[in-house]
DNA sequence: CATGAATGAGCCTTCATTCAT
DNA sequence: GATGAATGAAGGCTCATTCAT
């Protein structure tokens, strides 16, 4: 009982950066940067004020550890992804199943975007590392799928930046999550049907007139 | 120098809430609403903050009537384009130009896609406005064009939220153009070939194999 | 027609500072002198604020203005009394009747004690002048009627100050009035008769017993 | 000196609410709820003003507990007289007499009268509370102490609301002294002897003529 | 480590007063 | 005389941060 407790207690203790983030994660989503007050935070965790201060040295620190927190290499995210085998089409089109998906289900992503965009200018190496971690990786896993099947003859030929234009309605239905909230329903498999039926066609040499 | 002294009394007080709604819009757009102050919208004014307080009753509702401002209806923004002549497709392509072209030059356009991203919860008419003057109107534009050139055979049938998916990529467009500001030059032509050409083949029959 | 025009505007303009000075009364009563603003006053009366600094300096010296402009001395307010014909005891009783009159009638009076309570050491000089056109009136026309009765055997001899506790129900009275406004209700002819009774017995010789 | 540096943390704190409500009281006695600055009151605890909201969320809720913390019920004030033996014109005397004490040496009750005058409409519920503990009580005791008198035939029968022309000196010689503040002296002795000598007088049957 | 009292800089808002028209 | 735009000095209240316990 008594080891228990220690070890209880312990564990609390190394837990509380990760309770602290998790907290400020709820708090800034909810408020915003500027208007989320420390002690929200430490009330959330059922701490006090002073306690955060212990853990973190100013509210803007706070904000970047837990922008790292919840910032998870895109790589990491859509692993399963990799395993996938068949023709070019097949894997790109698991692949933006899978990226609907996160986010979907993964509320830490859509509202990183949110910080990204809304505290961009505030704190900008959470726009660099975004770009670092998630926006070029995403650009060159689908440009390398573009590019096996063009090799392979599955694809015609693409212009430049055609990658961008292959993820950009996943990318609309996430901002439009941002934006609508649960105010407006988005059906998840009718926008990706229409977001697969478009860039597949678009993969295709058109038939001869 | 000799025109700012003709200008009289009413002449000034004319424009002053324009003047006020211009330098807000400056100002939120660089800090947020929480971390503008009022005094600083004034001073860009050129005025005590005391004056902001003749026009506007609080900081609150001097941020909703400068998103009221810098809100102008879709259908405005897209009127050239309802003159174009040609095919289905000549008319969707002219049509995604001038978005692009809005996206570019309206920085007021940009800006008000993140008050609505970043400031939404806070202000949740300007979701609902903005979704009733701007989205809604897109997807309509969007979908009869569609329509047209699926009914005169131009365009092959298209599942439902087709229409979104077309716009999608001048909507990444944007959110990129938002994210990065100037720390990444987008190149408007090459995205904007690559959105063309995604769509125009996502239209038709694929060839047979 | 355009002669009563003229003259209506004329007389307007005479009554303005009269105007402002009654609208200066109902407000400062309402709020008090430092929650009062000036622009309610102007509102009150029809005009802007600008119009009130044309007729009165600050507002500290439209208060004290309005403070003038209300007191009345006592003298007229008893004129009546004066014709009063009868025994020490018919006069002071009739007279006692008047203050209850007063008391009950005349709002102004009323509030003007409130001013002298509540911003008398805000603006002393209406303590004094109340003293002098009010108090000091007040205790003389008492201690005379009472010197009369005492004279003419009609009462007893009275130690010092009895013309203070003579009239003190009446101020009670006031105060009462002053206190519970239209929350409690008092009625006058019940604390008048307690009042007359008091003092009419108060100023016999006792029975032996 | 000593004496200050001994404080500890928890006994600072615990004797930071009764500081802050005494200063209250002093600052807002001098100058009325409206024209209080919370910060002169804390100047006067020798904190800042964030202090103050430390430990009362409003200027507002900092004066009502103010008036709280000064009003303490008439009963506990008057607990001397209870002991009292004697005939009920002696019990009488002696507790008018401990009211005139009560308004001389007391404060605390005499600025209390003067913010349920200067303040009452703006809260109302002190002026109830004023009423239920000391205005209510005053007239009960006095009530009681006559129907004693009568019952045992040391007074006359009197007419309603009698107690309260009774007491009515001593309220009159009080609101003297908050009107005259120190700038009329009103001596103690004179009012109280006027005062006794007209309601003892005033409860005898009056001598036959 | 945790607490929470205290600080002090800061911001929104109000309002008496001025003055050009 | 009347107006009302503009000023600027306050004042209520907030909150990140510190530090003695």
């Amino acid at each position: 009982m008594d080891d228990q407790k220690k070890l209880t207690r312990a564990e609390q203790k190394a837990r509380r950066p990760v309770q602290i983030l998790d907290a400020a994660f709820e708090e800034f989503v909810e408020r915003g940067y500027v208007a989320t007050r420390v002690e929200d935070i430490a009330s959330r965790v059922g701490v006090t004020k002073g306690t955060i201060y212990v853990y973190f040295e100013t509210k803007e620190q706070l904000f970047e550890a837990m922008i790292r927190h919840i910032s998870v290499p895109l790589e990491e995210l859509l692993a399963s992804s990799n395993e996938i085998k068949g023709t070019a089409a097949e894997r790109l089109q698991k692949r933006i199943e899978l990226i609907y998906d996160l986010i979907i289900k993964d509320r830490k992503l859509r509202e990183l975007i949110r910080f990204v965009i809304a505290e961009g200018s505030r704190f900008p190496q959470i726009v660099d590392r975004h770009h670092d971690i998630f926006i070029d990786p995403l650009e060159r896993q689908m440009q390398s799928l573009l590019d096996e099947g063009i090799k392979n003859g599955e694809f015609r030929p693409t212009p430049a930046a055609f990658s961008d234009a292959v993820i950009a309605p996943a990318i609309a239905f996430l901002v439009f999550k941002l934006i609508f909230e649960d105010r407006r329903i988005l059906d998840r498999d009718t926008y990706l049907k229409a977001h697969v039926d478009l860039i597949l066609h678009g993969l295709c040499e058109p038939a001869p007139r």
